[in-house]
DNA sequence: AAAGGATACGAAAACGGTTTCGTCCTAATA
DNA sequence: TATTAGGACGAAACCGTTTTCGTATCCTTT
């Protein structure tokens, strides 16, 4: 049993030198004779040294962590994007703490607050859904201002002068509706989000302008607008019955999926009679029945570009106060066709 | 624009006090003179002084960071048990950073070698596939040796002395079966994982136990050991084609997805002709067509008792060689009834 | 007036490293 | 022989806190 972890001290003291010598010896430095050298390492790795990470930190001012500030842990898409920092960081030498927001501005605050106390180099966040509807972001300027790095993805704002990793939205809405109507369909409907989210108002604007290009009027009877629970009988049945539209676009994975379950149950042929494309290729696209074609957002690139952009900057010079050292990355959406169109 | 941190120092030089007055005085201690407290709280106000968390943690030895390792974050039931983690510790005032080992040996003992070395105050994790594989558990005892907590979840070992929480697996496969049979099903097929897993073999024993208690024999033609990625063509169709079963167990929500997907293509009813029940609820059995009863394992609750077991050890003294300091929680798995039986 | 006790503060060690300067010794050079 | 140059090491400052232990001052007591 080996017990507390030996320190330099303990070294120096067992080998009757000093922790100067120590320290030096370990980063096999020449100032250290190749004999006390040989012995030192001999010592350290009998007895497992590994210098102290918190010691270093306070030393170097660097703690090589980075702080991930998510709205919720349990969805696809951002754990996606985690995956792709997780990754990128730790093959760079850092660490990632994560801390969940929960959509909420005070826990945002809260989570920023204690982390920049020291405990990291930088963030990478989306922001909470309450911050975005409060529009106040003082408490990512006052990280911005002392100087911590901070780079936003996907939830951003155009308020705060930092790093940003988009996706573009709108452009791949418009993509989705021009391959269906290319596949011959004239009346496209849309499946949007009730409650205002950024990206549903970029995809409802990308869906117009491509039904513009096409010269299709649009038409606000093809809009269905749901909230997160819904009652599928109860919202959708309706909608369905006038039977309407021939092919649908949805903003998000979840409602595309239960479009689908209802048009099987009233037996519409999918995608013959009416097809699908979703927004957030995730796992329900992968296994639904019949598969759905999707938007793909690459969120583990846009995880690893997010990271490369904040160590980045955490590792080199830059003026802080000049705009153009800030960069907004656009990851490109594509089309993943499967049995639903 | 505020720029570096102020610290005790800044605050003494500035207010011409000595560093310990201010410690002492923004700790409001009764040592120093209410004037000299109330001019010192306000200056730090002032400038916005927050502590330095590294500074801190090097004196105190304790960080507040609990290390999570996982095998995976792209996956329903690490996430929710995260969510469980993450919400409980944030309560208590700590933080998490994850480590993702990627179902890798190497990588896991990699990463709590850095973390180890002063960064979090305990562990909290589940095996990857390749260490439940090799069957070699140094790197948790090296941890375990150095006093620091170690707390086992879902994929658990035997083979260390730590808190361990597990759901009752070969309970609920039971109890699932029995279900199935009770319904009047007579043949049952398990779906499981053609690599060792603690949890698979459990919930096959639990099977297999059920089976017996029911009188019906165990039959190995009804079990498909899959492989994590597969074809469904080439593996599952000559299973399905030969059609002697009624009813399948599923290890996990994927094979019970897919297995229903062929089903469905191949015209068999569900639930009536053969009816499916998988382990994990996760986000698939809620949205799949239809709907498939699962083996709720209930996550975010086991993450909570995980944090709370690691939080307790780490805040009070406990006789580390004692193995009666040690508990196993379980966690109670429950049937979710849905349309696929 | 001397002793005792608060009161209010500062010096310094400690946490575990890194790093800059000495300093001492030996050997080579002028 | 006196000077110089390296070589090999140690002392000490520093990172930002906390905390123990003085100690100076003043006020009470006897």
């Amino acid at each position: 049993m080996i017990r507390k972890k030996v320190t330099l001290k303990d070294i120096a003291r067992e080998l009757e030198v000093s922790i100067s010598t120590v320290s030096k010896a370990l980063k096999n430095s020449n100032e250290i004779s190749r004999d006390t050298r040989e012995k030192i390492q001999a010592f350290a790795r009998l007895y497992n040294y590994k210098p102290n990470n918190i010691a270093i930190s306070l030393k170097n001012k660097r703690t090589r962590n980075i702080g991930v500030i998510i709205p919720d842990i349990v969805h696809h898409f951002f754990t996606t994007v985690f995956r792709g920092i997780e990754k990128y960081a730790n093959q760079r030498g850092y660490n990632v703490i994560v801390c969940v927001s929960d959509e909420s501005f005070d826990k945002e605050v809260i989570n920023m607050e204690m982390l920049a106390n020291g405990s990291i180099d930088g963030f990478i966040m989306a922001l909470s859904a309450e911050t975005q509807d409060k529009n106040d972001f003082n408490h990512l300027r006052q990280v911005t201002d002392q100087g911590i790095p901070l780079v936003l993805f996907d939830r951003v704002t155009e308020e705060v002068v930092c790093d940003k990793v988009v996706i573009n939205d709108e452009q791949a809405a418009m993509e989705a509706v021009d391959f269906l109507v290319k596949s011959g369909k004239k009346r496209i409907a849309l499946f949007t989000t009730e409650s205002y989210l950024n990206v549903s108002e970029k995809r409802e604007l990308g869906y117009r302008r491509a039904l513009e290009q096409h010269r299709i009027p649009f038409d606000e009877e093809l809009v269905l607008r749901l909230p997160f629970q819904f009652e599928e009988e109860d919202l959708s049945r309706p909608f369905f019955e006038r039977r309407h539209f021939d092919a649908v676009l949805s903003v998000n994975e979840v409602f595309a999926i239960r479009g689908m379950r209802l048009a099987g149950k009233m037996g519409l042929r999918i995608p013959q009679e009416v097809s699908f494309i979703g927004f957030t290729d995730g796992i329900l696209s992968k296994y639904s029945m019949p598969t759905l074609s999707s938007v793909a957002q690459h969120g583990e690139q846009m995880g690893q570009v997010a990271a490369r952009m904040l160590i980045d900057k955490v590792e080199n010079e830059y003026d802080e106060t000049d705009p153009g050292s800030y960069r907004k990355e656009v990851i490109r959406a594509s089309l993943v066709l499967r049995e639903s169109t």
